[in-house]
DNA sequence: TAACATAAGTGGTTAATAGTGGGTTAATTT
DNA sequence: AAATTAACCCACTATTAACCACTTATGTTA
């Protein structure tokens, strides 16, 4: 089963001084009913946080329960992405209180740029994205590779 | 399964102090009723912003879900695709607002121009249009490329 | 071809919603 | 018990979306 979730488009807002994030009106109205306003945030593998509604989180731990631990990077992996996750809902008013571990870890000041991406949301520091926006530009070898794969 | 939609043609109109952009009329009827008005605005390649209706986008998005985010060229493409994807509807009567972050993208001041290509809308500056249909000619070796693939 | 009817493009107003800020009370924690 | 944190509530403002209205085309019919 694939995801029921398809999150796009880049807001920027602000975090106040109770540490809360409000997420996007056109965002937070994809959330299902079943999944009550549940999610997971966590480290992103950038330096970000990554938002899963909690269907979608489950649906990941089922994958990472394949990963066997006996392979170093495995532990590794599955250290990292399970130990900062957090089981979050959302207030009535669509915001929620970014844990102070991973405003750390992304380096968030006073404004945070939220955006999509498919099956889950990002939580970033508008410079620190707007700088990967440059360096990381995907080169054409990358492309090509991505073109065998992907017909868009 | 390829597209149901066929859009030719060109439009010169006006964005208005809202920002709204009207969709041509001939354009506009070919939305399926099953689209509900519904599409993403995001950018084109070149300087302008791309309209799929909503059915033509999805079809984009479910190869976008094969890719893993696991892989950094994955998650640089996956970001920069989809973040600027607005989902949007038309009004009753027949507009809808360019984004500003895609006005700015596509240097639109006052007109627009709007053309039909095939499974997608282009939303233009007239000018920037006008320069690129000089510089971009396409060569003769480019043609000749094309004639292997396309039959026309 | 003139008159009419319909549709298309454009403009503005109003009402609803979204984003933000803060306060109060309840629950934890130290 | 004091202090911190979390849940809940209320309120203000700006933006957005829904609505209404007018003008210019387009097309049809007498």
């Amino acid at each position: 089963m694939s995801s029921q979730y398809t999150f796009t488009g880049q807001f920027t807002f602000s975090i106040d001084s109770k540490n809360r994030i409000n997420i996007p009106a056109p965002l937070r109205k994809q959330f299902l009913t079943k999944d009550k306003k549940t999610f997971v945030v966590t480290r992103g593998i950038d330096q970000c946080a990554w938002i899963y509604p909690i269907s979608e989180w489950n649906f990941i731990q089922n994958e990472l329960k394949q990963l066997s631990s006996l392979s170093k990077t495995n532990r590794i992996f599955l250290r990292n992405h399970l130990r900062h996750a957090n089981i979050l809902k959302f207030d009535s008013q669509g915001r929620f209180v970014l844990p102070q571990s991973l405003i750390d870890y992304s380096a968030i000041k006073k404004d945070v740029t939220i955006i999509g991406v498919l099956n889950k949301i990002e939580i970033w520091n508008p410079n620190l994205l707007r700088k990967i926006d440059q360096s990381d530009e995907i080169d054409d070898q990358s492309y090509e590779e991505l073109s065998e794969r992907v017909n868009i």
